[in-house]
DNA sequence: ATCTATGCAAACATTTTGCAGGCTG
DNA sequence: CAGCCTGCAAAATGTTTGCATAGAT
């Protein structure tokens, strides 16, 4: 099965990072694969403590934490509280703002929101976009530091 | 001055919807259309503070608020801490994920992570795209709603 | 004069931390 | 078997709320 396949992956990429592989860390990247939705923290505990039930909410954290630093896993904010996703692959957010649900759109270069209207029949009325990296100055400091290394 | 003018206008606004005009409010407009960089709220509460020395932090989630809901200013959730900017054209927020620092890039429609690099030297490292707005189902409903009105 | 907005502090929700013991490797 | 990871509960953080009073219109 696909999704088993990824979940595997990301364990092989935890094991190599010196993490161990626990029960509790194997049904939270179950549950974050498989689900389409872009579960909060205490969603994900309430979820996987169906199949872990002695789970606490701080090693949720604890694994969201260690996933998101190696870049399994990414963090979406909104404006009052955090979700997850698995899916790594560029596409579009496509956040509701009456029922707060959030759609992945898959993007390709020049999606426009009309695109997303004909093909899926959601309603763009704004937008943000960010460019995550490196500013000038903290380039300039890690270019030094490479440098001389 | 642009930035008075700015400000008279987002004053206008809020006395149009209803809402009074307090000493506290020109403070916190002052600061938000005089500042670049994007504040959290207690950053603003200390800013303002300057001017306004009994100003309180509820004054200041209050009024964001205010703005905020009348879509005067907006507001960028970040991992940890809610940002607010006050410039309200489209522009690309340059997030740093070193030192933390948020710019705006005025974009064009087919901005690019090399024009932002060649520009003002910001290293993209990734992006994230969200699109607001109405999903099916509550364009649905919205829509059956205005329908029968 | 009216009624909204304020300041203060307590309430709240969410996330993090510290410690003793269990489990992975 | 060693040391990381867990569960629990308490601590820390950021935001909201309730109430009496000041202040805008």
């Amino acid at each position: 099965m696909e999704l088993e396949h990824k979940r595997q992956e990301m364990e092989q990429a935890l094991r190599r990072a010196g993490y161990r592989i626990t029960g509790q860390r194997k049904a939270i990247l179950d549950y974050l694969v498989s689900t389409l939705e872009h579960p909060g923290a205490y969603k994900i505990f309430e979820e996987v403590k169906k199949v872990q039930p002695r789970l606490s909410l701080a090693t949720v954290y604890n694994t969201l934490h260690v996933l998101t630093e190696n870049g399994l896993i990414k963090m979406l904010t909104l404006r009052d509280d955090n979700r997850y996703e698995s899916n790594l692959c560029f596409h579009i957010n496509l956040i509701c703002t009456s029922c707060g649900k959030i759609q992945d759109f898959e993007a390709g270069t020049h999606t426009s929101p009309e695109d997303v209207r004909e093909k899926i029949g959601f309603e763009v009325m704004g937008y943000r976009m960010e460019y995550h990296g490196l500013c000038s100055e903290c380039k300039a400091g890690a270019d030094q530091k490479g440098e001389s290394g």
